[in-house]
RNA sequence: GCGCUCUUAGCUCAGCUGGAUAGAGCAACGGCCUUCUAAGCCGUAGGUCGCAGGUUCGAAUCCUGCAGGGCGUACCA
């Protein structure tokens, strides 16, 4: 917010120049305002002069001093001007600027940080999407933090958010996860059973089929439709994956169901389209998509000569659906293993005559387990990973959410489970958390010995003049700005960092200065700063899912 | 082979879309609790940003090539 102040200042100084024939209007709009990384040069810098120093052919320091020169005379915004380095001109707000900030949260309460950005666009946020053929996995927790998290910013940014997990209840998968269900009621009742060769070996199966004995006995023994056992498993399943969901706080909007594309004839229909326009042909028995035209780099079965449907049509299907529901904007939270769907899912969109750059697919890379210093192997089939569940029944949900937050969607994910459990104390998580307590705990400590809470306007702003103090306002202030960048990243990650810094500053200050002290002046002031600072803290944490403790 | 992606401190990772002297957390070492929560703070040490070119005032960031890891490249999903 300020730094945007500042850029308007700037431009206006831009055309000053160029009214007063000190450099041309070529360079408008390309120079930028930017934080310093390093101490000592200012709280905002610019590459004004560098920037017109290219295009005028000029020096960039004589330029950067004519801007200087401008600047000073700002002093409503501007207390200091320097021109440093090759050409950058460091500029440092006027501390009564950032003061303004405090009373900016406390006026905004839960409100402050949220933005209009996104205009009410009508965004889906598809994720999860996990068929229901075991409990969910590591892999699977990524993605639902992942994606709910991402929802999470772009409500908080004023779009439009519709959550939809997608999934298939039919096809081969589901039907080995009967077979392997039917052979576990049949090994129990000490039948014979064979147990399908590349079944279900998960111990979910054994409660599947105990709680079918419970209910029917043996009478389901003779039985030749696999179709109970899918049923009651895949029951089962839906309400395991839906209760760790509602555990970690993330709800949908919708459940679609892949079986409703073939009910409702857009598998059909689709598939016609398609051969009406020239890009469907038969060969071996078989569809196929001519994709070697729409820009790969060989054409796709999407019918199996079996005439059943390849993944392939029912996901462009599903998409031209979410194009007719009307959504403006269509995310997809995939894992990298899904990779190769995606050019198959846009070039149908395509040739169907939609406007493909209105999918965007965040993938994320896998999660690697590591347990004793080694790295877990996960299959759903084998049973050899770890579930959600578990995960959470170790380390509590803020935790779970917060480790598979804290890397961006592209990189690998190594979650350490020695140190998610044994260490839990030492998580960043408790760091970002605790500072929070602390903050509540100070505001109860003030109650109690009786410091009268003030309103900021009536506070002495230039008794916070800590360079602690400045920091921390600073930091406070660019809250708006980092939740629309990590909204318009889909990077929910940025809000981790974010928090770990200001929490960083917080705890500096603590440890330096006291807030309540004799000095009733300044204790009001800076229990407004961490009030303020609190609520910060909260509207960050509640964005992203996390819980905000009062007591640690 | 081809496509996508990753490679930054001993380990796990940031790096604001091209800026100044490269950043954090673990791990290591040395300090700080009669004072608002020590789940904290302060300090020390640790780097040819995978390698080689290119683009320009300026590159960890952009382009090309190479090497290495991951995921795909099914008439599995």
């Amino acid at each position: 917010m300020i730094r945007a102040q500042l850029k308007d200042v700037l431009d206006k100084c831009f055309q000053q120049g160029v009214a007063e024939g000190k450099w041309s209007e070529a360079g408008a709009g390309k120079f930028t305002v930017e934080l310093p990384k390093h101490k000592g040069q200012g709280d905002f810098s610019t590459n004004f002069a560098l920037v017109l120093a290219g295009i005028e052919k000029r020096k960039p320091r004589d330029i950067a001093q004519i801007l200087a020169d401008m600047l000073v005379t700002e002093t409503q915004l501007v207390a200091t001007v320097e021109v440093a380095g090759p050409g950058f001109v460091n500029v440092q707000i006027q501390p009564a600027v950032w003061h303004k900030i405090i009373p900016t949260v406390n006026e905004g309460g839960a409100k402050f940080g949220l933005s209009s950005m996104g205009g009410g666009r009508k965004v889906m946020v598809e994720f999860v999407s996990a068929n229901p053929t075991g409990p969910l996995s590591i892999g699977h927790g990524r993605q639902a933090i992942l994606g709910d998290s991402i929802a999470r910013l772009l409500e908080a940014t004023g779009h439009d958010v519709y959550r939809e997990y997608y999934y298939n209840d039919a096809g081969r998968q589901m039907r080995v996860l009967g077979e392997s269900t039917r052979a576990r009621y049949l090994e129990k009742l000490g039948l014979d059973h064979e147990f399908p060769e590349d079944g279900y070996q998960g111990e979910y199966i054994m409660e599947i089929s105990q709680s079918l004995i419970d209910e029917h006995g043996d009478s389901l023994k003779d039985e030749p439709d696999v179709t109970p056992f899918k049923e009651k498993a895949e029951k089962f399943i839906f309400e395991d994956i839906s209760s760790t969901l509602t555990r970690m706080d993330i709800n949908f909007d919708n459940y679609f169901n892949e079986r409703s594309l073939y009910d409702d004839g857009h598998i059909d229909d689709v598939v016609g389209k398609l051969r009406e326009m020239g890009y469907v042909y038969e060969k071996e028995g078989a569809t196929w998509f001519k994709t070697s035209e729409l820009g790969q780099d060989q054409d796709r079965v999407i019918i199996k000569s079996t005439g059943e449907p390849t993944y392939r049509l029912p996901d462009i299907a599903y998409h031209r659906e979410k194009f007719r529901r009307g959504f403006d904007w269509m995310i997809d939270i995939f894992g990298s293993d899904h990779i190769a769907t995606v050019p198959d899912v846009l070039s149908g969109v395509k040739a169907l005559g939609y406007d493909e750059s209105k999918v965007t697919v965040v993938l994320h890379q896998f999660v690697t387990l590591t347990r004793d210093g080694k790295t877990v192997k996960m299959s759903t089939r084998k049973a050899n990973f770890v579930t959600v569940d578990e995960l959470i029944d170790l380390v509590g949900v803020d935790v779970v959410r917060f480790f598979f937050m804290m890397r961006k969607a592209d990189s690998q994910l190594e979650f350490d489970l020695d140190l998610a459990t044994k260490e839990s104390q030492e998580n960043p998580v408790y760091y970002v958390q605790y500072g929070h307590a602390r903050m509540c705990s100070i505001l109860d400590q003030a109650e109690e010995k009786g410091v009268v809470k003030v309103d900021f306007a009536d506070i002495d702003a230039s008794l916070l003049q800590e360079p602690e103090e400045l920091e921390l306002l600073k930091t406070m202030s660019q809250f708006p700005a980092m939740l629309e960048g990590a909204a318009l990243d889909l990077a929910p990650h940025k809000v981790i960092f974010y928090l770990l810094e200001l929490a960083g500053q917080f705890h500096s200050y603590y440890n330096k200065h006291k807030v309540i002290t004799e000095d009733i002046g300044l204790s009001q002031a800076r229990l407004c700063l961490i009030e303020s600072l609190r609520q910060v803290f909260r509207n960050g944490l509640a964005i992203i899912g996390l819980t905000a403790p009062v007591k640690m």
